[in-house]
DNA sequence: CACTACTAAATAGTATTACTATTAACTTTG
DNA sequence: CAAAGTTAATAGTAATACTATTTAGTAGTG
């Protein structure tokens, strides 16, 4: 099992692309070097361009692998989604029957960095921190009904679906199973967004560990409380 | 005190405009017109040559008023938060001592169609719809840092202190007032939005009132249940 | 080995967008 | 009514996102 762990790699699906980005040599530097270049200047700021530039290539080599800058984002939210829920299955398999699946699925969530990553070319810091900052990008767009047709945001919602059920097992009278793991997953993303940027707003600092106290005290209190 | 109320409108801060807008017709125009525009095409496809066109006048008397398309976004945010607390203020005013001020706090800020609004020349649904829609555009763009400075970010960070001090008085030993404010307002115009266009990923639909009852239940939970 | 088929990447664009500088017209007020 | 200030129109520019077409290289087949 450990020498399938080593071999394995986040193969997000064919909606991405227009080309396979592991087929060539430019393809693997456009995820590698884009991931850098995006986190580094932001999603906004980042162009094919530029990141063309960066390469020694040109803008339309560029579009060869990636339809436009938004399909390189979900590409790699995608790599997220699909890294978390391998450990998932992996860390949930085999877990001693008087542990809390839920409970040591919240661990694993909020503390990616304890995840073993062993992507050579592809940073997890620099990956959880493209999340973080360019979640609402992705998940709140004008053009979000016709990528969740694409089937972009398959990942996303296989993730949240497996937690909720996992809460539906646990507490099946509790009616809102769906709605507080995709209140949980997004505050994850904000709550560390807030960290940064608008620390008034949160009581939590810059990789705190307490975020796994509060979303279990948020989750387990919810799901101990009565509702209506 | 009800002719107080008559009169009031939410007038938000210079920060926001080069050129105040409630001060000539095309002002208003802009604003009225602006809100029904943005709401309909989505921020991204909206532009001020469109806006203008549609007033019929010119890109660049739009852009006399405001300095770009985020910052008249950012305009209507502040009403919307403006308006909110103005009627938290006075909804929390003269509670009888045995009602819960937070359990009142989060029937109004859930209710938001039971404030009674009164802006004879903008929609309240027109608002609360792009609230909900662009949202995410707002508060995570990686212009955050200097919007911040500019005080952009006042009256939703003011709000978000209102509540959290409700929560330190009637729980002074919960450890994260902040965090479960911010996480509980997020929550709500996340689950709206995932109603409308990711419904899989929530229990709830379109306006459903059951929104309330998952709010009180997730922070009474929280505030209950003992943390570490 | 030559011909074909296909892949990869470069050149050279275009349309749109966001935004600015300057000027003209209209109002107010002393 | 003339000066000062307000309002809005004209006419731009620079950057961005994206495409169409062409050239170079590579692999497979008879």
């Amino acid at each position: 099992m450990l020498e399938l762990m080593r071999n394995w790699r986040p193969q997000p699906s064919t909606a991405f692309y227009k080309k396979q980005p592991e087929s060539s040599e430019l393809g693997r530097r456009i995820i590698s070097e884009g991931l850098l270049f995006m986190q580094e200047i932001g999603f906004e700021a980042f162009t094919f361009k530029k990141l063309a530039d960066r390469l020694q290539t040109t803008e339309a080599s560029v579009y060869r692998y990636f339809e436009n800058k938004h399909h390189l984002l979900l590409y790699y939210m995608s790599i997220y989604w699909l890294w978390l829920e391998y450990h998932l299955t992996f860390g949930l398999h085999n877990l001693p029957e008087k542990d809390s699946k839920l409970d040591k699925a919240l661990d694993m969530i909020t503390r990616p960095d304890q995840l073993n990553w062993a992507l050579s070319d592809l940073s997890f810091d620099h990956l959880l921190n493209l999340v973080v900052t360019e979640w609402g990008k992705i998940y709140f767009t004008s053009q979000i009904d016709k990528e969740e047709q694409a089937g972009l945001f398959a990942d996303y919602k296989r993730f949240c679906k497996r937690l909720s059920k996992l809460i539906a097992q646990s507490h099946p009278h509790y009616p809102y199973p769906n709605t507080l793991v995709s209140t949980a997953m997004n505050m994850l993303f904000v709550q560390r967004f807030y960290a940064d940027h608008l620390p008034s707003l949160t009581d939590l600092t810059q990789n705190d560990i307490r975020i796994t106290d509060f979303i279990k005290n948020l989750v387990n209190g919810a799901l101990q409380n009565p509702t209506a």
